[in-house]
DNA sequence: AGAAGTATTAATAGACCTATTAAATAGGAG
DNA sequence: CTCCTATTTAATAGGTCTATTAATACTTCT
């Protein structure tokens, strides 16, 4: 009947699940044990410390929200295609993790030391991946088809406008009194805004 | 030659200081008293509760962020000219506060009683200047001058664009090797592409 | 100067947290 | 059954935090 994974997984999945709630100043290896049901150093037996522990779920987490960016699509279609499909599937990713941003950048603010490594892991990657872009970028600008934007500007628009909905979530769902089925209602034609507020707003100025 | 202000006062401003840096959880009433240079408990005799105190700060602040949306714009210019000047009036803000949308939602998701209080600090003003931008709004898509959009859409992607942008910010001094100057030196070009993304994504779309 | 009031400090109670240690228990191998 | 190892628990040291209390310094008024 009962889970029969391991403790050890289910330490982690509480863990992974106080840590996306409350941070990692908030949560305290008592309440992970208390959650589990289990004594609280079999916390530290398992994970040594907390900060290992949180290192665990957080490297997990920061993969899967990278490889929106990092998958590149192979398929030949149109840049707008792309941009379109990247931004979707970010947008996607985001969904399935809603609290993830809030919890790479409470720790980014209030542990700066932590990024450090975050930059190993990003670097290598992200940067050919950017390039690539980067350079199809250019070359629809001089084609005509897209107005002058530097390629960094239009990557931040367009995570801006993804990530902002979810950071956003709380303010939402009490100024406009939503519940989480609402907001999920809300994010579906939200996405397809996103969208398309970024391609309009490439469409090359006069004419 | 000591600043004669008051202890009160600058209690407050060291509060302020370290709320905006750290939040709320990871501040204690010993370290705004080592930053002031006076006994912990002189923090206390001031404002009782460490709580009182941020509620002290916090309100402070939530008034100037609000102030950006619910001034309306009185002078007789066009619909985009008037959505202009809100985004830009908005981003100033941020550009002055910058480590305050983080301690908001920071607030937000760790005390999310915390909103009770804001809820009705902003409902009234917030509702009449949404319905009169609302009115605004559909009567250039009727006319043909934009793009079908709802109202919350719209600000929401405004908002989103300008928010984000100083949310990120940690994420952008670590990744792009910034420092502080260069951010506020990319933060003028970003002003102005975050109205352009916007103004030109608001644009009819065939013709 | 001295009394009365205010501002500030030192000391500490009580709560909670992390991490460690040592002891109890379970389950398999011989 | 017995030993061995891995898991789990209880107990606790040592730290930090908030809030309170009692004592001291500083003002002001008479």
């Amino acid at each position: 009947m009962k889970n029969e994974k391991s403790m050890e997984q289910d330490i982690l999945e509480a863990a992974e699940s106080l840590f996306l709630k409350k941070g990692f100043a908030l949560t305290s290896t008592t309440m992970i044990a208390k959650a589990v049901g289990c004594n609280q150093a079999l916390v530290h037996y398992y994970f040594r410390t907390k900060e290992k522990l949180f290192e665990a779920v957080f490297s997990l987490k920061l993969k899967i929200f990278l490889s929106s960016f990092t998958q590149i699509e192979e398929r030949d279609i149109s840049f707008e295609e792309k941009l379109r499909f990247k931004m979707e599937k970010h947008f996607d990713v985001l969904y399935k993790n809603q609290q993830l941003p809030f919890l790479i950048l409470n720790e980014l603010v209030t542990n700066p030391a932590r990024i450090a490594s975050i930059k190993e892991q990003i670097k290598d990657k992200i940067g050919s991946v950017f390039s690539q872009f980067a350079q199809e970028l250019e070359r629809e600008i001089e084609k005509g088809n897209i107005r002058p934007i530097s390629p960094l500007d239009l990557l931040f628009s367009a995570m801006s406008l993804n990530i902002a909905f979810f950071i956003l979530k709380p303010v939402m769902l009490e100024t406009l009194g939503m519940d989480n089925e609402q907001f999920n209602q809300f994010a579906l034609k939200r996405k397809e805004e996103n969208v398309m507020t970024i391609l309009n707003s490439l469409r090359p100025l006069k004419g």
